[in-house]
DNA sequence: TTGTAAAATGTAAGCGCTTACAATTCTATT
DNA sequence: AATAGAATTGTAAGCGCTTACATTTTACAA
């Protein structure tokens, strides 16, 4: 027999509504009756359709997150704090990894226009501008995680690439002091690139002697290029004292090529990385890097989200929230007991 | 204005009916007045709204997939081929990690009971016995990842882990001679943990000269207890030449320990993991391991559970599969070149 | 031209719930 | 005991779609 609100009401003898004010909380319903709705819904294992909820209420109590690709512990961990915020109240999650470009549009679009979630995250890498376009039309609320352009109108949560760069060369400058520091850097037009690479430069400007153009290598975030950007480095006539891989799969490669050369980290050369990997606690000796919360990224956004689909800020506000980085220190910047 | 199927229909001059068999495919409608149909939609860009299909249908094309934790690239792996598989199939991915082992149990009636999703992929290590009355009392099709015990009436998909281990063991006494083959061993209780020291244990039956005792001794799959495996081992009166840490963790704790005993890997100690983790082809030398193709798992439980809402395979039926493992040859058992 | 079956379309009854509004039942006051 | 007002419960109209069944068109043979 079918089990829904219409069974339990007549089992109880009240109408739907009670059944349906009875399961929504707060309202005013007698604790005589309330009880003993819950008790014959017990009985009968009934859970309310949130299907039948969500067509009558016009609301799903789910949120879409969108992501470039599923691959990598780097979305994993915002993944994960995304789960964890929306579990602590209640929410579901949809997750859609865009498996292209195009797909990354049509699952917006999907997502948006058809009211199978109330709110979008979305983690767009390089913002397509048909992207942007969309995100700015959708009625529902979108909040983006780590887009590089500051657009108007639109909520944004990102990390602070740029001073979590600064204090890492900081350190290497004012607790080691070095001065000839390399850069492998990210690849060309990646805004997470960008900017610490201007943290970077930034550092060298303000608190050292300036940077020198050979000193800046290539580099595209695989470990493959930090192996390459590192020998590159060592080629030079004048050799840096200390390398800043900007990022730490570029570190590892780095690792590697020290020690086909023969150095050793920290003795011979510096370096020093940025993401704080799982990997990296693991790398002899430790490599010291940039702590980057994803985690609270993905929490923080998915607040946001919600204050925005419960209207507690407003939706047509642009917001931009950058989030704090911090220096892990490891062995492998010269720091010892590591 | 509200566009929806009447707003369609009425601009196209049709009936709702209509609307919806265009919507849905190859029903009967005439060229002409499809056509006519999808111009006005797309004009008022419409999109049928899955909510209120759902409700209609009965169905929601989506899958729930319940982990026992969002963290580690482990679980990464087998979502992300979940999720391609299910965009392959048109199907949506609801994710919940459970926060707690009663939280899967809350999780798991909820998906199941409610009609939020049509069937659900469920990771549980280690399947409590209310999860498995659950699972067995469930109207919707479940299919399990990884799960130990073969219960009668499930769907299972799982890893080979004896005989990724046995042949791990054939390829140190084979290729390398070694007789002496220690083990750091997982949980206790764990199954993948269980399974693997059977392959172990069996190899050294039938290809070497038996197992011995002493060269046995636990851990946890943490990266510490298989430092502190790796020191209980070398403390022997009488030490192995090779070491098999039963996970890929254990053994970077292994590397750790080897370093500061001086041991060189593997001229003064072979080793040997499982799980074959993005980390450790970076370790030095890359380490002898266990491929575990967890992508292809998730694949394949979509595939079998799709199969299984669209009725194309007995959903009562118990079926089991157990995917096989590749070995993954690196320089830490004594193969050069790596 | 007429009849008939196939093709195309329409009608209306759900799917299971929420909620505005109406109706009923209590409580307390006079 | 009568009654206003609060507390509780019921009625019924959606939410946007699918689909069984009914009706209308069309195509074609006689």
């Amino acid at each position: 027999m079918k089990i829904n609100i219409t069974e339990v009401a007549k089992r109880a003898g009240v109408s739907i509504a009670t059944v349906s004010r009875t399961f929504n909380g707060n309202d005013l319903v007698r604790e005589e009756t309330r009880a003993k709705i819950l008790k014959i819904a017990h009985e009968l294992n009934y859970i309310p359709n949130p299907i039948a909820r969500s067509l009558s209420r016009q609301a799903t109590d789910t949120i879409g997150v969108v992501l470039p690709d599923l691959v990598g512990e780097f979305f994993m961990d915002i993944i994960h704090g995304i789960d964890e915020e929306a579990y602590r109240q209640n929410w579901y999650v949809l997750v859609s990894s865009s498996h292209s470009q195009r797909n990354i549009i049509e699952t917006l679009i999907e997502f948006m226009g058809s009211g199978r979630v109330d709110g979008v995250i979305l983690m767009a890498p390089q913002m397509h501008k048909e992207v942007a376009e969309i995100v700015l039309k959708s009625k529902r609320p979108v909040v983006l995680i780590n887009a590089c352009e500051d657009l108007s109108n639109i909520v944004n949560f990102k990390i602070n690439n740029f001073e979590g760069a600064f204090n890492n060369i900081k350190h290497l400058v004012e607790v080691h002091g070095f001065k000839k520091i390399g850069i492998i850097k990210g690849p060309e037009g990646n805004c997470d690139s960008d900017e610490r690479f201007a943290g970077y430069i930034e550092a060298l400007n303000k608190l050292a002697v300036g940077s020198n153009e050979s000193f800046v290598v290539p580099g595209d975030f695989s470990v493959e290029s930090g192996y390459n950007g590192f020998l590159n480095l060592m080629r030079k006539k004048e050799k840096p004292d200390a390398v800043f891989a900007s990022n730490d799969m570029m570190a590892v490669g780095a690792y590697k090529a020290a020690a086909e050369l023969g150095m050793k980290i920290p003795d011979d050369i510096a370096l020093v990385g940025f993401d704080d990997i799982y990997l990296s606690q693991f790398l002899t000796p430790r490599l010291t890097t940039v702590h980057v919360p994803l985690s609270e990224l993905g929490r923080k956004a998915v607040q946001y989200l919600l204050d925005m689909v419960n209207g507690k800020v407003d939706k047509k506000k642009s917001y931009s929230e950058t989030i704090p980085t911090e220096l892990k220190i490891g062995g492998s910047c010269g720091c010892s007991s590591f």
